[in-house]
DNA sequence: TCAACTAATATTGTATACAAAAATAGATAT
DNA sequence: ATATCTATTTTTGTATACAATATTAGTTGA
């Protein structure tokens, strides 16, 4: 703990909330933190003015913190905005991944095909992650990464509930085809198109993401 | 001061160093800000997490806090984001713009005219931050304006020497009337690109920009 | 039984105190 | 004169103490 007490605090509760460890709604009691991680309240209180500031918990004056509960509109503007960082990084990409990148792309590809054709939704996941990642480091603008994933995890809370079905899983390896062609043709224009889409996608149409939201994560 | 004196400092700070009152690199003392504004160390350091994690200032860990200096390569991957949310808005707004908003569009930017025939730099500088600001409102989207506007800030300190030259000027005026034509005309792309340019270029070309900049900002 | 007021309790916000680490200055040696 | 080591001073980070506000519980009255 050379970084301070409140730094490592930070890293903890991000976890937690990003996990779902901790709901949107749910208190953060300052005592009953400092009791948890052991220290006194002052680097907890600074730890949540961090996470106040990230915008991953709300600081409501003289009442305390929540962790953030994100009401209908803000949500739609973030993944609206979410699925335009994503598709400037498939355009980036189509600019610059080198063919290490472009390689990798196609191979992780591959590899999602036989989760597709067994039908084992957890290596799906995971090849999907790693997918995505692929073409977040070939966009090289880490700043541009940083903000996607913070905004992915401001909504991680919120993405909980829509696990890939089956049907959705064949979608999503046709997108992911046409978005690996896109950028491996150095097609910007279509890259950015068919990755925004497959952000807004991700969860099937807005109306059944919504519908399979718990109430009590909404404000 | 009802909602606590930590909050007054984030602000004061904030404005202190988007006007350029605090250059970037400039240290942050705990002790001489708690004087300054008479209060304990306490709601100062308080103030400086939430700063830290809003990337206005850095925090090194028991080596104190400096408004946040920024490097070239950091720079570039800012404006490149920057310009990619200020084209969101072009098209959100092309998108979604009232009536209403595009006459008001329209009337700024004949007074913008008169500007530039009368070579009134300031009045025209203001004129633009009202046509800018117009378009924030139109794209309807609370969460990409606040973006938008945190990132405008955080480059604040490294824009301020572009000052607009007459010839810039001039370019300006026409690519504001070519932006609002496309808005109008509900031509999404276009004034996605049109806005996207428009921004990258506000400071001239890149190695203009970079020729202006003060050593002593870059770390 | 329920509503409204009051007292007790708990929690937040700020100030102060203290421990630990870094920066500074001074002394010594080469 | 310069460099290096040591002692002093600052400054950061955390804990604790206290004041102000919000929450809760209890009581009274209808």
């Amino acid at each position: 703990m050379t970084k301070g007490r409140h730094a490592e605090l930070v890293h903890q509760l991000e976890r937690q909330i990003i996990t779902g460890e901790l709901k949107p709604g749910s208190r953060l009691d300052e005592m009953a933190l400092a009791k948890q991680f052991n220290v006194s309240r002052t680097p907890v209180r600074e730890a949540l003015m961090q996470l106040n500031a990230s915008g991953l918990i709300q600081l409501r004056p003289r009442r305390g913190a929540v962790v953030a509960k994100i009401d209908l509109k803000a949500m739609l503007e973030m993944f609206e905005v979410m699925s335009e960082l994503e598709g400037m990084c498939g355009r980036l990409a189509a600019k610059r991944a080198s063919d290490n990148e472009l390689e990798k792309l196609k191979n992780v590809h591959s590899k999602s095909q036989i989760a597709v054709d067994t039908h084992d939704l957890e290596l799906y996941y995971e090849l999907n992650v790693e997918l995505h990642e692929t073409i977040y480091l070939a966009c090289r603008n880490d700043f541009l990464v940083q903000q996607t994933t913070t905004l992915r995890n401001r909504l991680a809370a919120y993405r909980r509930g829509q696990l890939l079905s089956g049907n959705r899983i064949n979608q999503s390896y046709a997108e992911h085809g046409k978005i690996i062609e896109a950028i491996t043709n150095r097609d910007e224009k279509l890259a950015n198109e068919l990755l925004r889409s497959h952000i807004m996608m991700q969860s099937g149409t807005f109306n059944d993401f919504i519908a399979t939201l718990p109430k009590d994560l909404l404000e």
